[in-house]
RNA sequence: GGCGCGUUGGCGGAGCGGUUACGCAGAGGUCUGCAAAACCUUGUAGGCGGGUUCGACUCCCGCACGUGCCUCCA
């Protein structure tokens, strides 16, 4: 088998993917912060990242796998200024910060389910890794990397040699042009808060003692919460230990976020904070950008309520590489949705075709064991998703057009599920057989057929519709597939 | 201003220095009691200008345009 490789974004290049240890691959993924319905931009990062756990299962890897859930400490700026989405969310919606975050988290957890993505090993909240973000926080301070000011204390970037390696970032380009003021309080336009006090006179929903230890002045006891890139590296080294292997995001993460995650992780433990980092590009919508102002996010309901089932949605994404900024249409979720359909009309060929022995002679085999060992090898390289489809089309597209004396079923079987396991389709679940009643009615309309009784044909058709299920007629026999 | 990405046929979207990507849509045809579907055939794309090469969509340089992040957002 043909070995797994990855563009690697800390590196520039494609690699050859070697875990730290045999048979087990340590990957954390960046989870949402749940202040609202997450759209389809964000599901299509998921998606991907869902398609790389199974690539890696295919590849016979154990995977540890940890994602955030984002409930606390993400500002509305990446400048740590503004308000806090969960509290501002909260507002909006007449509820307490705690309500939101449960409510959209819930959500989320729920989507999950609909779009068939695998469920980490641990799915942790940032409200309940509190201790391990002021830990690390302590960390840092002992080793001399922090500061206190006015509203919090921050991570002094200038202390990391290596801060703007990541993203080639030129920090003092950056000052000159930065369109934004930035805390003049700062010692540096990119150091970022760790750990912030709440405002004097408020009151947030979600606030925690700052341990005394941590002030450089004690005055009076301080309330406080975590800056955002604190919780991904506290979840990632408590679950995962100091090196993760893979670590994945959306590419707008790279400049700020991972920056500051890398930062703060290497700083606290000296050692390689993960060894690949891959990034999903962003979805647009329509040719534009998405964004909650121009109310192009559509969300799992909007989609549905147009007819278009999570496995669709999941088809549009993987017809193009995670690495591509691709663009969304409902004429394009249109044309996945076909496509979809193609699949299961082959995949349901495997009800309508005589149990035959499985032939001893690959050759004999339709589809063969090198088209179906192919899949993975395909998606191998840098996690190709479109051209695994393509290779998908050809061969069901043979099926399809296959004399049925010629398919394996258990062959077909077998591809099937090796779709399902890689990609995710639900394949098997969504083309189950049809009922004993059912056949008898196709076996009675064949029956009318022969007697041409149409009119009893007809209604029997009409029957077969009313349960969704089409039938399509050729000289010597009726076959039948489902109706989307 | 900084960092980054892209420009492929109607739409989406890959690989590849010389051979059909693939899907959807379109056109023509076949089959058919009807309907629907299916099946067959079909399109000869690669921003512009240079360069390298026997040969470039595929490598290099320049230009144009578009676009993303740095403010919501994966």
């Amino acid at each position: 088998m043909s070995s797994l490789q990855f563009y690697n974004t800390r590196t520039r290049t494609t690699e050859k993917f070697i875990p730290q240890h045999e048979g087990a691959v340590k990957l954390y993924t960046c989870g949402p912060t749940v202040y609202d319905h997450l759209t389809v931009g964000n599901w299509t990062a998921y998606i991907y990242w869902d398609v790389l756990v199974r690539l890696l299962e295919a590849n016979n890897y154990t995977v540890h796998r940890v994602m955030n859930i984002t409930d606390v400490g993400h500002l509305v700026s990446d400048a740590d200024d503004g308000e806090d989405k969960l509290e501002k969310g909260a507002r909006r919606e007449g509820k307490t910060a705690w309500d939101v975050a449960k409510f959209y988290g819930d959500d989320f957890l729920r989507g999950m389910e609909r779009l068939n993505l695998k469920k980490p090993e641990y799915i942790t909240k940032a409200t309940d890794y509190i201790p391990q973000q002021l830990e690390l926080v302590h960390t840092l301070q002992q080793r001399g990397y922090t500061y206190q000011i006015d509203d919090g204390i921050y991570f002094d970037t200038s202390k990391f040699s290596t801060y703007a390696d990541f993203a080639h970032l030129d920090v003092d380009a950056q000052k000159a042009g930065a369109r934004v003021e930035f805390n003049q309080e700062k010692r540096n336009a990119s150091d970022f808060a760790l750990w912030k006090f709440t405002p004097p006179g408020e009151t947030r929903d979600m606030e925690w003692h700052t341990p005394e230890n941590l002030l450089t002045e004690p005055k009076e006891s301080r309330k406080g919460f975590p800056g955002w890139h604190l919780e991904c590296s506290a979840m990632a080294m408590d679950l995962l230990g100091h090196t993760l292997d893979i670590h994945t995001g959306g590419i707008d993460h790279i400049p700020v976020h991972h920056t500051n995650e890398i930062a703060q992780s290497e700083a606290a433990t000296g050692e390689r904070f993960s060894n690949y980092w891959l990034h999903n590009n962003h979805l647009k919508v329509d040719g534009t950008k998405i964004s909650k102002s121009l109310g192009n996010g559509y969300t799992l309901d909007d989609l549905e309520a147009k007819g278009y089932s999570p496995e669709a949605l999941r088809m549009f994404v993987l017809q193009s590489s995670y690495q591509t900024e691709g663009n969304f249409t409902f004429e394009n979720l249109e044309a996945a949705k076909r496509r979809l359909h193609n699949w299961r009309r082959a995949a349901v060929l495997r009800h309508q075709i005589h149990e035959t022995l499985r032939p001893a002679a690959d050759t004999m085999r339709t589809p063969s064991y090198a088209a179906i060992g192919a899949l993975v090898e395909t998606l191998n390289d840098n996690m190709n998703t479109p051209e695994a489809l393509a290779h998908i089309d050809k061969v069901l597209g043979n099926i399809l057009v296959a004399s049925p004396a010629t398919i394996d079923r258990l062959a077909l079987i077998e591809f099937i599920e090796k779709i399902d396991s890689v990609l995710g389709f639900n394949l098997m679940a969504t083309t189950a057989d049809i009922s004993d009643s059912q056949k008898q009615t196709i076996l009675e309309r064949r029956r009318a057929r022969d007697d041409k009784d149409w009119k009893r044909s007809d209604e029997l058709r009409d029957a077969l519709l009313a349960d969704g299920i089409q039938v399509r007629d050729n000289a010597e026999a009726s076959s039948w597939e489902y109706v989307e």
